[in-house]
DNA sequence: AAATTCCTTTTCATTTAGTGAAAAAGTCTC
DNA sequence: GAGACTTTTTCACTAAATGAAAAGGAATTT
């Protein structure tokens, strides 16, 4: 019925959708580019009238998903942050990996990062670093890119053979001088990160960094993936036993809790 | 206009809720006790019909709000969850402590938490932990009292007078035993926080568990707080010193940041 | 200080779009 | 296979959302 709109789309095809499909997509238009936003701008990011914006707003405002400060301009309100807290990927997984992610983090004392995939790309669950990031790399609910990553290489290549077939039968996209893009290489390397057990990515994504990553495996099957990070210059290959360990490790876990299953969810 | 409803509280004033705050409502049905929902338990649930129900649970599927397995349960969507991390308290906030909370975990070892005030309530906003804890108790997202925690106290004694004497004015609940209910108890609790410079804690919230707690000052004012916890036996107060240094080094960098001031909105 | 421009808020006649009872269709249980 | 649930679909009704336009602010320019 409604068409399927890219998660990272701006709205423009307005005319008609629903009210709730309208008051959702005003809470869509912000981003970590813009954290706030006046009446105005939103009318014009959503295309809907001012006077239907200043309404659904209001009642948005009221349900404290959105803040409206001193000024007039609206954000995001922290209600809706303690709803994502109460997600599943995140409320559960994230409480169940940090001891394994903390005492990799102890063992390298190095960034160290999980990642889920959804739909084509990877997403940032949780991120332990001992140095501040800019806001809008690689921070946590960052999605990135499957084949340019190592969190990303590493999910992909432990995933269903026809998914993987879906992502190297797009255009891959290129972000540095490094970035693979050929599918036939992409291949290789996958095959070459099951053998391993890990992936490594060097200046694929981001000019200046490198990472190793692995993936964890929950009856075999690729639930998430644990990396580390650091600058490019960096040789990371030697805390590749300390990652499989945590990998394997919270693997373990995740099965003797039963994750994923109809058990688990009680 | 509309009645303001406490965060906690289950919709049952139905009645006249316009098309958003009925789709709103939805989503708020959702907790850490029922991280998932059939159709007929969320139409029950917020006292609409069930084709009400059907019709806007579809919607919000469709924007990614929820989620829907096989079984036909509804559950709060990853989508969800990528909007609370844009929002601006965990999004900053959280990844600019996040070096000082690791390094005074490496230092002391022990669970530390950080949390900011909303409303009359303390709010967990990241936690650092070797051991996996229960999902209810003390996770990211919980609302906990401001008079019955560490991290409660030292957010409440730094806070504004007249903000203070609001929580004062109100029943303060008992969750254990070592609760403390009486004002003015609390009142010269919160004196010896102020002098001290840490807050501490032992069982009044949760049985078995201890900590303390240090506020993180903004030019003066109590933005956040860190807190070290651990179980009750334990004795926290050799940490204090690495405490404070954090907390202080924490409040500094905000400072420099001019963390809630217009020039940091940009 | 008047004019200009862009923003937010309010109003109100119009009609779209949401409503919910009821029936149909699908599960599960005993 | 009857009973007690669910979920889904339909449809006549009208409540409730709409958005143009005007009024009221705020900030900048002339």
């Amino acid at each position: 019925m409604t068409d399927v709109i890219s998660a990272t789309g701006d709205a423009q095809p307005a005319a008609t959708r629903s009210v709730t499909a309208r008051a959702l997509s005003i809470l869509g238009v912000f981003s970590m580019e813009r954290p706030s936003m006046t009446l105005s701008e939103i009318s014009r990011a959503t295309a809907l009238p001012v006077a239907t914006v200043y309404r659904l707003a209001g009642e948005l405002e009221q349900g404290r998903f959105l803040d409206r400060d001193e000024d007039g301009r609206y954000s995001l309100g922290l209600y809706l942050w303690e709803m994502g807290m109460l997600t599943p990927v995140h409320g559960r997984l994230r409480e169940i990996a940090m001891p394994f992610m903390l005492n990799l983090q102890y063992t390298c004392r190095e960034t160290v990062q999980l990642a889920v995939i959804d739909g084509i790309d990877a997403i940032y669950i949780e991120k332990l670093t001992m140095v501040e990031s800019a806001p809008v790399q690689s921070r946590i609910g960052a999605r990135i890119p499957l084949h340019a990553t190592g969190v990303g290489k590493a999910l992909l290549a432990f995933s269903d053979p026809a998914f993987v077939d879906t992502v190297l039968g797009m255009p891959l996209a290129r972000y540095t001088d490094d970035t693979t893009t050929s599918r036939h290489t992409l291949a290789k390397q996958l095959a070459q990160v099951v053998d391993d057990g890990f992936a490594h990515s060097r200046a694929e994504y981001l000019v200046g960094s490198t990472s190793i990553a692995a993936p964890v495996l929950v009856n075999g099957i690729v639930k998430a993936s644990i990396g580390i990070v650091n600058y490019e210059d960096t040789n990371l290959s030697e805390w590749a036993p300390a990652l499989l360990h945590a990998s394997e490790a919270l693997g373990t876990r995740l099965e003797d809790l039963r994750w994923g299953t109809k058990e688990e969810k009680k």
